[in-house]
DNA sequence: CGTGCTTTTGACCGGTCTCAACGCATGTGG
DNA sequence: CCACATGCGTTGAGACCGGTCAAAAGCACG
């Protein structure tokens, strides 16, 4: 299944007429290299951008070149929404890793929300799940010591990439040099390292060339205060939201 | 004018028909006292608010007491429709002022930009500056300097501050304490109150009684590498965006 | 196999934190 | 009207987390 259905399936139950829906967006692909800029600051874009399949970072340069990773983008991800509705974006976005996306315009978008009103309120959800993810970045960088924002970091990425299936027995792929995790975390890279390392002796987590093992899930959430609950995953959700009603 | 109405229009023209269409709201206020909680974490919510005076915080709270503010809010800002969506609310939102406001459901709100899609451009506009401030956020507490830190903040907040016309002459009235100053900026009291102190000897601004003038704003948007375009002001914007078709 | 990026480690530095104390204003109850 | 408590701003002294600088080793790739 396409990282993004799978994704928003843990939003809203997609009827097969949605699914179908998004297929289109879903074949048109595009191979990009790694380290490309795939929206630029001050730049102007009338399309919005999907994943499919690698990694791209968000993030803002100061101007003595300090710079801060807004958010990882992984498979299933999109972006470039806002930047249809503001006109111009204010940070870029680059691959990091090979990858594969694809473009939707502001006009398609709409007229397939329009046509199934369920994606509508799926793309609703996960917006408002990255703002989430958004605003408990602040808390970490703000309030969390280096260790716990690492733990913090490694858990959300897991949860994330677990909702699109790439996450086996709490071992996943990780391609982040420790220099971009630095720059997302508002470390140097120096401290980074030795916080991973840190987490390695205590036996919290295991990394073997870019693959991450969380071998002590309980204890790393207790010590990031990490709650799942924060990506609302609907996954094991009962009740209804009001929101429900738009898509039917 | 109302806060929000005034607040809405740096983003879209708004015709008469779409302003009469939000008045219902902004006549069913209630003044609720300071340090009042509106939206509690781990609670479920079906309705969102509008601020019409006063000012309240988003915040987090790890377990040992250790406080995150997310962002402030100020008159005509609305908050809750994540949670409207998430059905349950990650964080807090309380009143650190005595504050007028209103709730909207879901429902309501549905039907009013149904009604006036124009409100519904505007709304997502807003709702695009709002994330546009987090991320600006976690710029500044992962990589600027508890100097360039509180620059920054006191800019962003009289650009707001300036869309709902509560700025005069480069001041405004700053309801704040320094132990919330410190909670935003990821900072301790103790260095907040250094950081202002150094400010204002170096002349950048006077603070008397609640009342921040700025003195010198040039340095300081060059210090705090203040973009004033990040906030997405539309006064001065010439093109269309592909958006306002929605509001025809 | 050289070039460049990444990881790692050591030594030292410094921005920010913590702790502690004090002043000042405001409020409250006796 | 005083006694006291409470909250906020201010300042000093010392500690520490994480930064900077430097260097070497591992590794990937042309």
């Amino acid at each position: 299944m396409f990282p993004l259905v799978s994704k928003l399936k843990h939003f809203i139950a997609l009827a097969d007429s949605d699914v179908q829906a998004l297929s289109p967006f879903m074949t048109a692909r595009r191979s990009v290299p790694s380290n490309t800029d795939l929206l630029q600051e001050g730049q102007t874009y009338g399309v919005a951008f999907i994943i499919h399949d690698g990694w791209a970072v968000r993030y803002r340069l100061l101007p003595d070149g300090r710079r801060q990773i807004i958010n990882f983008l992984i498979a299933g991800d999109s972006f470039g929404l806002g930047s249809i509705i503001l006109n111009i974006a204010d940070h870029t976005v680059a691959t990091i890793t090979p990858a594969v996306v694809s473009t939707v315009t502001a006009e398609d978008l709409l007229t397939l929300i329009r046509a199934n009103p369920k994606l509508g309120a799926a793309f609703l959800w996960s917006a408002a799940q990255e703002e989430a993810i958004l605003r408990e970045h602040i808390v970490s960088v703000g309030r969390r010591t280096a260790y716990e924002r690492v733990a913090h970091l490694l858990l959300e990425l897991m949860t994330r990439l677990d909702m699109v299936g790439r996450v086996d027995d709490r071992q996943y792929e990780l391609p982040l040099s420790q220099s971009l995790l630095a720059d997302a975390l508002g470390l140097s890279v120096v401290h980074v390292n030795r916080t991973l390392r840190r987490l390695q002796n205590d036996r919290l987590i295991r990394i073997d060339s870019r693959q991450i093992h969380i071998a002590d899930l309980e204890q790393l959430k207790e010590i990031a205060d990490f709650k799942r609950s924060f990506l609302h995953v609907a996954k094991d959700r009962r009740g209804s939201s009001p929101l429900d009603r738009l898509g039917r």
